[in-house]
RNA sequence: GGGCCCGUAGCUCAGCGGUAGAGCAGCGGACUUUUAAUCCGAUGGUCGCGGGUUCGAUCCCCGCCGGGCCCCCCA
């Protein structure tokens, strides 16, 4: 008996069960008629349709009078069914679009007519004729020959209303993009939006590397990593949760120009700006400052929105995002200044804690750190404030471990954030290339660390002595790919620009094993 | 982690103390220009899981599982 027949037999007798549920009913149904097709010598699943063209294209040879002169070739799924005796009408959908087809006994032949009663929703087909327009005025091909391509054995998702349960939606993501073509429209924006960063960054000279996944020591941000496991060395990695310690490291080597968008993973929370893992673009580019970096990026966003979606003013929520450079400049300070907070009277953590408390912030206790305290009231008081793109600057060095000091206040840093919609999207500065004073920041992240701040970085001796060697003046940038596109897609949640999105695995079914 | 809400047929949803309902899909039938086709007929359920209250629980209570939204938080 082959594996073929087994399954035939098993998927039938779940049906014959008392308890069989409707599911199992109707895929038993469809598997008779799988035997059926079978039967009559009807391959049910052939290896291909040739010679078929998009159905898009083959609208577009719709012509100007029903002459029944303009043959198409075309194929995919059923998505909507109308019998009617000798004439039955229905939808083929493929990746370009969807069209009416007309089946007729009197056209096919009775023979052939008759398996159109094995033929449902949900299979595809392949199609030949002719077009013409209906009464109604739709565009339909009058099918001369059609055959079978792939018979489905469950229902789809209801006609009308679809699949709208949300947990549905992303457990069965095939099901999603069926019900809803138009979700394919992200990932397609997404294929077309990495093309032309690419196309930017190597037109600029810069070049594509790749870098571990796998790290001892996990660095480049402040967020916490997965752990893993590898067996043949008997001990535990991080995954990383940044680029950016390897691409300096090329650049210590005498590359001068990479980038990378490089899967980065952060153990951290889900909500709809937080995914668990995302791409991360990175870009380093030697001999560069600030103000080189700041000119860079904004031209950078402008050509591959532009290139993109066609477009620099995108609508997000109630605002339009105007992209068109260039943009303006908020210092961090000031910004602080403009809620009463004057952050040179505040120079210790001790100092600054009553402020943030006075400010309503639970999670401000003593032990954090000065830079935690005034990224937590920058986070509550400041981020949403900035919504239109801008370039955020000025930065005191407490946040920024791993940026270069600005020589005319060394409290600050050399640094630019890139803003929009009230979140950061996009985050570049004058790399920190002095090894002693990397020496010191990475001593007092590791004693923030300690003192329980989970986020701090740690303190990572190989690229320290990296460092020693000499990197050059070196601007770096990162932005995550799926936080750009949620808000250039305007999209209320991470999770839409994502074709897959991490869901709890669905808890297992009992009385399964017996 | 805290607050609110949801889980009933493959899908979309009613019902909310007295043995479970509709539409779509599927099954049988009629129908050769329909388009959410229509009409006739038959069928379909561990009411998320476990406990409790009750003569009786899909319904009320508790716990768990899964999900959503709002806080919080990491790009």
């Amino acid at each position: 008996m082959s594996a073929r027949d087994a399954g035939d037999k098993m998927g039938v007798m779940a049906a014959d069960e008392p308890s069989a549920s409707r599911l199992a009913e109707v895929r038993a149904a469809r598997i008779e008629k799988l035997a059926k097709l079978r039967e009559l010598g009807v391959d049910p699943y052939p290896s291909t349709f040739d010679d078929r063209q998009p159905i898009g294209e083959a609208r577009d040879q719709a012509p100007e009078q029903n002459n029944d002169d303009a043959e198409v070739r075309v194929a995919g799924r059923l998505i909507l069914w109308r019998r009617h005796g000798g004439s039955t009408f229905a939808n083929l959908r493929d990746q370009s679009g969807q069209i009416q087809i007309q089946l007729r006994r009197d056209v096919v032949g009775e023979e052939r007519y008759a398996l159109v009663k094995l033929l449902e929703v949900g299979d595809f087909i392949g199609v030949a004729g002719t077009l013409f327009t209906t009464k109604t005025g739709e565009l339909t091909v009058r099918v001369q020959e059609f055959s079978i391509l792939t018979k489905a054995l469950r229902p789809l998702p209801e006609k009308w209303h679809g699949l709208t349960d949300p947990e549905l939606r992303v457990r069965k993501r095939h099901l999603a993009f069926i019900a809803d073509p138009e979700e394919m429209q992200n990932v397609a924006t997404r294929a077309r939006f990495i093309s032309n960063v690419r196309s930017f960054l190597e037109d600029h000279d810069f070049i594509e590397v790749a870098t571990p996944v796998l790290e001892s020591i996990p660095g480049g941000a402040d967020a916490e990593p997965f752990t893993t496991h590898h067996n043949a060395l008997d001990r535990d990695f991080y995954l990383r949760i940044s680029l950016e310690l390897f691409h300096k490291r090329l650049i210590i080597g005498g590359f001068e120009r990479v980038y990378e968008i490089g899967r980065v993973f952060r153990n951290e929370g889900i909500g709809k700006e937080h995914l668990q893992d995302y791409d991360l673009l990175e870009f380093y580019w030697a001999y560069a400052d600030l103000a080189a970096l700041k000119e860079l990026v904004q031209r950078f966003y402008a050509t591959v929105i532009e290139s993109t979606f066609g477009t620099l003013k995108l609508p997000y929520g109630d605002d339009v995002l105007d992209f068109t450079p260039p943009w303006p400049e908020a210092d961090y300070f000031e910004l602080f200044r403009k809620i009463g907070v004057e952050l040179a009277d505040y120079p210790t953590a001790d100092a600054l804690l009553p402020v943030a408390q006075k400010l309503g912030i639970a999670d401000a206790k003593p032990g954090l750190g000065r830079g935690r305290l005034i990224d937590m009231i920058y986070k509550k008081e400041i981020r949403s404030t900035l919504v239109q793109p801008q370039l955020l600057t000025g930065h005191p060095v407490d946040i920024s471990p791993l940026a270069k000091r600005d020589p005319a206040d060394p409290a600050r840093v050399q640094r630019i954030q890139v803003m929009m919609a009230g979140s950061e999207v996009g985050n570049g500065f004058a790399e920190l290339n002095d090894p002693l004073d990397q020496r010191s920041r990475f001593e007092e992240q590791q004693r923030l660390r300690d003192a329980g701040d989970r986020e701090a970085q740690m303190l990572d001796e190989e690229f320290l002595e990296a460092l020693e060697y000499g990197m050059p003046p070196t601007a770096g940038f990162g932005v995550s790919i799926e936080r750009w596109l949620m808000y250039l897609t305007n999209s209320p949640s991470i999770r839409d620009v994502v074709a897959f999105p991490l869901v709890r695995p669905a808890p297992e079914k009992p009385n399964e094993s017996g």
